[in-house]
DNA sequence: TGACACACGTTATAGCATAACGCAATTGAT
DNA sequence: ATCAATTGCGTTATGCTATAACGTGTGTCA
C-alpha cells in the first residue's frame, strides 16, 4: 500500500505522502519551510522531518514545487498545466525566477528568455556546463510597496 | 579598543574582528560557511558563531563579501578595487551572478547589464520594488566539465 | 520465489542562524 | 569634562534547517 496511485490527471502519479505535502503547499499564499508543512500534517501521522523532505525531494524532481534557495522554505509551481517548469521532461520554459514580497510573503513565478539567452552565453563563453540557475528577486510587490 | 582602526587604503576601516574574518574569505579559493570560518579562527580568540555572523553582517553592508544563498556560505567579493558592487555607496554596478561549480567549488562572479535590465524591467511592468536580487548557477567549470 | 527498487517510519545527529544578556570603548552634544 | 547614544564585543542558550543510518513493507519482474 505503499506504491504510487494513479491518478486520471496529469503527470506523474503521486504517493499520499507526496499528495499530502504538495496539497498543502498548493493550498498556501506563501512559501513554506518543510517544518511549517511537517507542523501541519502532523493530523495526517507525520512525525518526522523527513516525511517532509522526502515527499519535498520527489516533488521538485517532478518540477511540481520549487525551492526558494533564499528564504529555505518551498512553493507549488504556478503553472500546474503543462507539466510546467522544465526539469520534469526536460521541455519546459527554462529557468524560473521569482519575485518575493518580503511584506506579505507573496511569490510570482516568471520566465524571460532574454534572461536565460544572456546567462546560457556567458556560460558557453566560459565553458561552464550550468546544472541549475537560481533568480530571486526580493523587495515589495505592488501592493505593499504602495 | 574595540573600535574601527583606519587603515591607508581603501573604504571603510574594520575592525578587528572583521578583518580576520574577511582575510579568511579573501585567501580561500572557494566559499566557506560560517562554522568553517569560525573553526579557522579559533586561535585568534574566536569562540562563538555571533562573532562570526556579526563580522559577516558587515562587510555584507559593506559590499566586500557575497552570501551564496543556495549553499549557505560566503565570499569575498572578486572585485576589491572600487568599492566593488553596488551596496557601498549606492553605485558599483549592480546585481551580480554567480556561477558555482559543483565539483571544485570555484566561485565566479560576473555582471550582465542586460539580465539587469530585463529584471529591472518585469518589475518595473509589476510595480514590484526589488531590494535584493540572487542570481546563482550551479553547474561545472569548464576545467572540471572537462 | 527471490532479487530489486522504492516508499515509508524512526531515531539520532549534523549544520546553519539568532535571541538575549551584559560589558567596554568611541563619539559627540552639552 | 561628562553624560547619553551608539557600536562592537563575548557568552550562553536556543531555534531552525537538513541529512545519516537503520529497518520494514510492498509491488515488479525475471
Amino acid at each position: 500500500m505503499n506504491a504510487p496511485v494513479s491518478t486520471p490527471t496529469s503527470a506523474p502519479a503521486l504517493t499520499k505522502n507526496q499528495s499530502l505535502v504538495f496539497d498543502v503547499l498548493d493550498r498556501a499564499d506563501a512559501p513554506m519551510s518543510a517544518y511549517t508543512i511537517l507542523d501541519r500534517l502532523r493530523d495526517h501521522g507525520f512525525r518526522a522531518p523527513l516525511q517532509v523532505y522526502r515527499a519535498l525531494d520527489k516533488l521538485l524532481e517532478f518540477g511540481m514545487v520549487h525551492r526558494l534557495e533564499s528564504l529555505n522554505a518551498f512553493v507549488a509551481c504556478a503553472h500546474p498545466e503543462s507539466e510546467c517548469c522544465g526539469k520534469g521532461h526536460g521541455h519546459g520554459h527554462g529557468t524560473v525566477a521569482f519575485a518575493i514580497c518580503e511584506s506579505c510573503g507573496h511569490v510570482s513565478e516568471f520566465h524571460d528568455h532574454e534572461v536565460d539567452h544572456r546567462l546560457g552565453a556567458w556560460a558557453k563563453a566560459k565553458n561552464f556546463k550550468p546544472a541549475k540557475t537560481t533568480i530571486e528577486i526580493r523587495g515589495l510587490c505592488g501592493a505593499c510597496a504602495a
